[in-house]
DNA sequence: ATTTTGTGAGTACACTTGTACTAATAAAAA
DNA sequence: TTTTTATTAGTACAAGTGTACTCACAAAAT
């Protein structure tokens, strides 16, 4: 009898828009007007999706975290190979990487001061510390980790190398060359193999 | 004739109590009406001293920019130990420095859409770039730096290891215990005498 | 003591915000 | 075709926003 709806394909189309504002507009910008008129719906339909603003900066997040999660398993790649891959998935050095990051920065943001989002962030975070662990583990397989070293420390490491490039790559212009990012990392990737 | 002012002592009292604001309410937080009340003084004081809210934040980056400054200029230390004591001037290790980095990110994120704020974002960044060159050049002199490295990749790199580790702090709840973040930053320092 | 100035409190305006409705329309299933 | 549902457009409200005033008061320099 009822009109079919796609509740999921709705709702992730306007988690899109949102990410869409959130890099145009900023955190100011992600109101249910702002976000319903990107979407190209009726602010009241928006609200039908998502009962407060407080579910739909969740579901962006939650997006954000499928979106990476997608690309990571997409790939077809082995050995060293794989492993640039999957770290790059979190480097802007596209249209789409730097959306992500963008919104997933701003949201992060947002999380210090709204304790609700929090879990939500550290759910996404904690994805990105396994993407760094079981990188380092596929170089080990690889013969490029040399044992001497300590893995808890290298993943740490690498972590926060990865998160730093990531905000450098957001601050320097619009679409940095991937050029000088890629360098940093990738050297410091032919470097674990040593000892 | 006229009622005696210091005008800079206000500005930086303003300043200093919107850095409180946005560690605890964050970005939205940062109003006229707000910060006044927080600062203790009428709103129409806090107009007077800054004519727009742009002016404002521009100068909250400032402050932050300069109150960095000023403790790193007081460090008497030398050798590795001001080598450390340069860089955990710019991690979340105490109140003070906590409540700047979370400004410092807050502000940083909005100037991602704001780009009035740009520049002086981009002005801050700057300088922990240049704390992070003098640090290795202080290394180097201290006889704890391999020749044999590259000092501009050491020096993104570190960059961006800083970075990343500040940022892992602010997330890993209020104050985190210093060990961990400090153990990543000095074991990678440590590296960097050998080959 | 008078003049000059910043402060404080208050008011005002136009705008945006989140949330909550209504009523009319469109569309798909029965 | 009838029934059921979602979408739309519109309105409403209380609250908050930046900015711009006024006016009385307090304080310092002349």
């Amino acid at each position: 009898m009822p009109r079919r709806i796609d509740a999921e394909a709705r709702s992730a189309a306007i988690a899109e828009a949102s990410l869409r504002v959130l890099e145009r507009e900023g955190l100011s910008g992600l109101s249910v007007r702002g976000v319903a008129a990107e979407a190209g719906i009726a602010a009241a339909s928006l609200r039908r999706a998502f009962a407060t603003q407080h579910a739909l900066r969740e579901f962006c997040l939650q997006l954000i975290e499928d979106r990476v999660t997608a690309r990571v398993a997409a790939l077809e790649l082995t050995g060293r190979a794989l492993v640039d891959g999957l770290l790059l998935q979190l480097l802007p050095l596209d249209k789409e990487r730097r959306l992500e990051l963008v919104a997933q920065v701003q949201l992060g943001v947002l999380s210090l001061t709204d304790s609700a989002l929090r879990p939500a962030a550290i759910r996404l975070s904690e994805g990105v510390d396994r993407v760094c662990h079981v990188a380092l583990q596929l170089l080990a397989e690889a013969g490029q980790f040399n044992p001497g070293r300590d893995p808890d420390y290298e993943a740490q490491r690498l972590r926060a190398l990865l998160d730093g490039i990531a905000m450098h790559g957001l601050w320097s212009g619009e679409l940095p060359e991937a050029g000088p990012m890629l360098r940093v990392l990738l050297r410091h990737l032919d470097e674990l193999a040593g000892p």
